[in-house]
DNA sequence: GTCCGCATGTAACTTGTTACATGATTTA
DNA sequence: TAAATCATGTAACAAGTTACATGCGGAC
């Protein structure tokens, strides 16, 4: 369901193209939803048959029609309505978390390895998101409305990098420490 | 892709029931996978007709028969070269990220309750899993093998749940910081 | 006598992924 | 001259959700 919702709130702070809210799942709304351009453009003819956004076609030379998409007043309502109605927690989902388990049917260093390309890829991501905080958040108790839930979200996403970063490091020294022990079998 | 590697996993450990590795994702590997027993009936009958599993048909009085799975040798072989090969970085995935950025379009104080219903959620699935770390694995450094991946995922679950604690806290006292300036604007 | 646990399944639907397709303009 | 950006789409498939269906045994 939140990915109809995710693209409202996106056409709702700024009417767009399915192209722009698709860069937008890029940055922002994407620290916490993806979704690719195939998944937004299908979306959008959905919300645009229910009758939750109008859209304009706009002419461009040399270029194809684009549409730029408005959040209708029943989009808005649904909107609202979802904002205020409870959601169920969702359980976590992660494929490192099984493939740790099935780390015994395969080869512990290259599970290592595995884990540290992991670590590498989470430590830009999250070098990423502290230079967003540094640059656009300086003073975050000042903040309030829109920016304020920006930045939030953005804590979000820094704090679940930093954390994902922290445990892995915890399961490399744990499967390094049973490596070692491996080749040399304690006597 | 890994729910079928999360089901021969978990029958690689033990053979057992679709009904068996349904309760298996209600705990263990379900700290970071989740799946209906449709689909683990579905994925079953797929692995089946891989040649990835084989069963055997146990019949039962008063009962429908059982059909009690096991990995065959080129399911182990998949689950080995899976095991050793490297999977993509999974993007995050989350509602209350989504819901947050809806907030303006909704009521503050719906959503500080929303927010506060998930932490008590979150909350008690944490002491759940604080409870199986003190009770099954108290002394981890001790730990090889099997015994040791399914700490090194527990301690994930602990981690991830304790964090996402911290950011709903984090979270709540910023949008309650809006609400109480909102009723008594700074003068 | 009603709910829970065991045990399996079909069917319909929604969501998410991957591949293919078009085509001009700008940048390297 | 090759790639990236803008801009939209079809088609096929895989994965996940929800509803419905059956039926016994034991606990409350």
């Amino acid at each position: 369901m939140a990915l109809e919702h995710a693209i409202l709130v996106s056409l709702a702070e700024r009417p767009g193209t399915g192209y722009e809210i698709g860069q937008q799942f890029q940055r922002s709304i994407g620290y916490f939803w993806s979704a690719t351009h195939q998944q937004i453009y299908r979306t959008l003819k959905k919300l645009h048959a229910d009758g939750l956004v109008t859209y304009e076609s706009i002419a461009q030379d040399g270029r194809p029609d684009k549409k730029v998409y408005t959040v209708s007043a029943a989009g808005r309502e649904l909107l609202a309505d979802w904002a205020n109605s409870p959601t169920p927690v969702m359980p976590l989902r992660s494929d490192l978390g099984v493939k740790l388990r099935a780390a015994e049917f395969g080869d512990l260093a290259a599970m290592i390895g595995e884990l540290k390309a992991h670590r590498d890829a989470l430590q830009e991501q999250l070098s990423l998101y502290e230079r967003f905080d540094a640059d656009y958040y300086p003073e975050p108790d000042a903040l309030t409305g829109r920016k304020l839930h920006q930045y939030l979200v953005l804590r979000g996403g820094i704090k679940a990098a930093a954390t994902n970063i922290e445990w892995i490091d915890e399961v490399i020294v744990g499967l390094q420490r049973e490596l070692d022990d491996q080749s040399q079998p304690p006597g």
